[in-house]
Parts: structure tokens; C-alpha cells; sequence
DNA sequence: GATACGTGGAC
DNA sequence: TGTCCAAGTAT
């Protein structure tokens, strides 16, 4: 038996469910280009609780596009600090200027011109076409190639490129002429309420259980197929906290992981007590002192930290001290360091200043 | 087309 | 505890 559901039915049922019983969020609460695209942006790869506080915090330090383009980068990436891909925020400050400088401040209303703009890739300019604009345009995020493999009981990787072309083809069949706004927020919400991930979804209250093909054959459980990730890269390093008359050596970082973030001094490879006492020993060591061990996940490499924290007489040229009120307040400091801060808070004690 | 790019939630 | 996952983009 194959199973049918009309394309208008489809849609229909979708918006009238998001209709009832969509999240109340606080980017729901405008419709204007600015505010959506914050929200996109924040949202890419990231929880939707995740986002809430930083979102909310970002659009009352910044409410204008104006606001972001001549905010100052680091007070930028100090509102960014824990959400990660830092790379969204500095990419988001560069659209910024561009739509200030470019666009007498206003967002572009065609999908091309915002192709262009940094950090705004397919998915992100079809939401906006769609969301912002009332266009349709397939805004095809990872709920949406989930809830359509399933729906339409796709047994290939969603990972191949003719899977992904036939899933943004089935949708865009799909877009109702009149609401595509509304359309591509219900089939997202759809994927992260009703049709979830891992968990087996919630099918008995699924508005478009009646036309799942995988639902009628019982494989919504097992999609979508997807291909085995590759072990992550493994990296021992040691973390030196260098100490100097209360306050700490931070550095802004150069690299591209954590790039213009600060941090702490970090080696590329693991040092030995030995080693760390002969490379500082101008800086006279008064004490040195074992932080922890701990582990920092990235999605791709796995760092195994050893710190110390390293109290000196004179400080270190290439490093900048502040005190740690000073850090919390006015750094940005990713995880991989700010893990450390009780650590030192314990081990310094009243000696900070 | 693979790979790099962060972090915290959930089981 | 380890593993997967979350409204992707850039190169």
C-alpha cells in the first residue's frame, strides 16, 4: 500500500498544529530582519534553551543593526562567550557594517544578495526570504531533513547530496503560496517538538502522522540513516595561569580555534614540572602550583589539559594581567578556560586582588 | 566534498 | 561516562 497525504493537507495540518501549539519565543515576538537574523544565527547548531538568555541579553546590549556594527568586537565576543562558534559572531559583525555602509542599514530582500553576506549561508537566507520576507523559499535545517526522511520513508544517508536536493525539492512542493512565514517555522518546530531526534517521536500527536511513510511502516525510529563519525583528534596540552602582584596573564589568541578570544598561556604540546621551571626561570618562580586535569570536547578534536598555576616576581612580556573581576567582567573567555576559574579561586584564595 | 569550527543538554 | 545531538557556514 502506498501511502498519500495531498501537498495542501500537508501544509494545512502543519500550520493549523504550529498555529496551536507553537513555542512562545522571544524572537517570535518581532518579525523585523534584524531580530530574526540574530535568532538564526544563534540558533545554528545550538539548543533552542541554549540560546534563549543570550539572545535576550544580545538584542538589549544591541537592538540595532546599527548597534552591532559599531560595537567594539571584543564587547561583541563577550556577549557571545559560552555559546561557541565564535566565528558566527564575528562574521555577524562584518554583515553588520556591510548592511550599514552597503544598505543604508536595511536588510537585502533577494536570496542572492544575502548569500553574500558573511556568515549567511543557504539555510540562513532561505529562512529569511521565508520568515522575514513571506517568500517561498525551503529552509532546510537539520529537523527538516529529519522530519522529511521520515515522512517520505528515505532509507539513504541524508548526508548524500541528491537526498538533500530531493528533501528541499519536496518541500519547496509544499510551501503554501499565502504563508510561507509560517510554513517554514511549523516544519522546524514540527522537528524539534513532535519528530525528535534519537528519541522515538512523539507520532500519536504528529499532525501529519496520517501521510508518514515511515510511520506506517515503522521505521521512524530508525531514521534518518546517517554515517558513522570519525574518532576525534586527541591533544595533550598544558595550561600555565601565570600569577604576577594578584593578577592574571591573559592573552588574546591568534589561532583560528578560539580566534581573538582570550586565554591563558597554552602549549601545543604536553610540558614537564621540569620543563616549565627552565623555560621561566627569568620570571623567578615563587610558586608553582598542580591546577587539575581536565578534558575540553570540541565537536572535532579532544583537548587532555594539565594546569598549573605559576606565581611570579616579574611578569611575563607577551601577556596582559588583569584581575579575575576584571576577566569575568570584561573577557571573553571560552570553556576550555574558564573551567579553570574555581580552581584558581580555591588555590589563590585571598591573594587575588 | 571533507573537514574545521564550541558548547551544553539528554539519555 | 560516553555518545549523539542542536534552526550551518566557510574553505
Amino acid at each position: 500500500m502506498v501511502i498519500t497525504m495531498k501537498k495542501t493537507t500537508f501544509n494545512q495540518n502543519l500550520i493549523n498544529w504550529f498555529d496551536q501549539y507553537k513555542r512562545d519565543l522571544p524572537w517570535r515576538k518581532s518579525n523585523n530582519p534584524y531580530t530574526i537574523w540574530v535568532s538564526e544565527i544563534m540558533l545554528q547548531q545550538t539548543q533552542v534553551t541554549t540560546v534563549i538568555d543570550y539572545f535576550n541579553r544580545f538584542m538589549t546590549e544591541l537592538p540595532t543593526v546599527h548597534d552591532l556594527a559599531t560595537c567594539p568586537i571584543d564587547y561583541l565576543l563577550k556577549l557571545w562567550e559560552g555559546l561557541g562558534y565564535y566565528s558566527r559572531a564575528r562574521n555577524m559583525h562584518k554583515t553588520a557594517k556591510i548592511i550599514v555602509n552597503q544598505y543604508n542599514g536595511f536588510f537585502p530582500s533577494d536570496y542572492e544578495t544575502l548569500l553574500t553576506l558573511p556568515g549567511i549561508g543557504p539555510y540562513t537566507a532561505s529562512a529569511l526570504m521565508s520568515i522575514v520576507f513571506n517568500k517561498p523559499y525551503a529552509a532546510v535545517d537539520g529537523n527538516v531533513y529529519r522530519v522529511m526522511a521520515r515522512f517520505l520513508a528515505i532509507q539513504e544517508s541524508i548526508k548524500d547530496p541528491a537526498v538533500k536536493k530531493q528533501i528541499k525539492s519536496e518541500v519547496i512542493a509544499r510551501i503554501p503560496k499565502d504563508n510561507p512565514a509560517d510554513f517554514t517555522e511549523a516544519l522546524m518546530e514540527l522537528g524539534a517538538t513532535i519528530c525528535l531526534p534519537k528519541q522515538t517521536p512523539l507520532c500519536g500527536v504528529c499532525p501529519l502522522q496520517e501521510g508518514c511513510a515511515a510511520y506506517h511502516q515503522n521505521c521512524q525510529d530508525t531514521l534518518p540513516i546517517k554515517q558513522i563519525r570519525k574518532a576525534k583528534k586527541e591533544e595533550n596540552r598544558t595550561v600555565l595561569v601565570f600569577v604576577h602582584r594578584g593578577k592574571l596573564a591573559i592573552k588574546k589568541r591568534d589561532d583560528v580555534l578560539l580566534h581573538q578570544l582570550y586565554g591563558f598561556y597554552l602549549s601545543d604540546n604536553p610540558l614537564s614540572l621540569e620543563t616549565i621551571k627552565s623555560l621561566w626561570k627569568a620570571y623567578d618562580i615563587k610558586r608553582l602550583t598542580p591546577l587539575s586535569k581536565y578534558t575540553h570536547t570540541f565537536t572535532h578534536l579532544n583537548w587532555q589539559l594539565t594546569s598549573y598555576l605559576i606565581e611570579t616576581t616579574l611578569p611575563l612580556n607577551d601577556f596582559h594581567y588583569v584581575s579575575l573581576s576584571t576577566l569575568e567582567s570584561n573577557y571573553s573567555l571560552p570553556r576550555a578556560f574558564s573551567k579553570l576559574i574555581p580552581h584558581i579561586k580555591k588555590a589563590l584564595g585571598q591573594k587575588l586582588t
